[in-house]
DNA sequence: CCTGGATGTTAGTCATCATTAACTGATTCG
DNA sequence: CGAATCAGTTAATGATGACTAACATCCAGG
């Protein structure tokens, strides 16, 4: 009954909780422009019983953006793999970061925009996982169009995040479906005219 | 105590010189996460001496905002009016807003995400300057398309900026030219395939 | 019962930072 | 020649904020 757990990972609810809040506020007013008692209060506890659950305010970003970027990865390299043909592969990973940009718009925002307030043990890691994030997206594209070179393959997957994490800009525009269905489209057509080049 | 910048353009180098300096700090670590002491080592000066140009952090960071979306939408407003017919104007808004995002990233950047750092009075006037800019292009793009609707055109609009904003992220992958032509067609074919909704 | 760990609390501490004050050297112009 | 304005300087000042300390509560197991 009771299910085994990764013992490295002990998910306290309390934990989640935090991180969420704290994204939240982070995607309002950005790392430097949150104080710890903020984040306490939005938990309804209040300043330094933070400290109880994270190292510091630096180690709780760092985390946060650490399971970012693991859970885009581990995704992508999920639907990656589960799909037969190279087209197929580039429609479920459009559809993923959609799902997660749709779902999680804080966390996107603070995804992009917070890296450089990481310490750098943490930082290097985040990193690591970004660049296979993006390597994931170019090893798809250069099945799909294997005369373009990678650099375009990486500027041209660098464009359709910003395309797609344009959700937290546009927000409330259109219902998630159909503001799902647009983006989708949008990145594959953006995407599909690459080897026209030249 | 009226701190009402001169509508006459006094264009101080100083002044230029800390506002470029700034945005590119800002760029990098967020309002929050730099010293008007930073501010002011980085043009040579040291610390309070930005009060002799500006009246604050904070109005120093609205300038800079405001400045930032007068130049985009008089510019888009320019470009869309010298252009003939729709398509020629939509190419024309592509192209400035790429031109701008490439010459000054780091404009860019602060631009979408330090609107929130700014006081209440200049907050609205840059909110409106950034409204019309959007409307400009819904405008050019709702002539090209009559039939789609203008929450789509704006949703499709805000995907494209970020888009073509996404190069700051992806810097030095390409020659500028490159990038330009790459990110050029990949907007256009986006918003070109709008047209097959449903 | 009572011990200990998990989770809070409130009250410091120490740095940092925006802003102001008081003062200085130039340059303009009357 | 002044006198004023411009553009700096360094030295307070007052808030804020991250983090630590010391203390409380709850509850599980022995």
């Amino acid at each position: 009954m009771t299910v085994v757990r990764s013992p490295t990972r002990v998910p306290s609810p309390r934990r989640r909780e935090i991180l969420d809040a704290a994204a939240t506020l982070f995607a309002a007013r950005g790392f430097h422009g949150v104080s710890i008692e903020e984040i306490g209060g939005a938990v309804g506890i209040s300043g330094p019983a933070l400290y109880r659950h994270f190292s510091g305010k630096e180690s709780l970003l760092a985390e946060m953006l650490l399971d970012i970027s693991e859970r885009l990865r581990t995704s992508a390299v999920e639907r990656a793999t589960r799909s037969c043909d190279g087209g197929e592969a580039l429609d479920a990973l459009i559809a993923g970061q959609i799902e997660f940009a749709l779902d999680h718009p804080a966390l996107i925002t603070v995804h992009d925009r917070e890296l450089g307030n990481v310490p750098e043990p943490a930082r290097r890691q985040i990193r690591r996982l970004q660049r296979l994030y993006v390597e994931e997206w170019v090893t798809v594209l250069s099945e799909l169009y294997p005369d373009v070179r990678p650099p375009v393959l990486r500027a041209a997957t660098h464009a359709v995040f910003g395309l797609l994490n344009s959700t937290p800009h546009s927000a409330g525009e259109l219902p998630r479906e159909a503001m799902a269905a647009l983006l989708h489209r949008m990145a594959r057509v953006a995407l599909a005219n690459l080897v026209n080049e030249h």
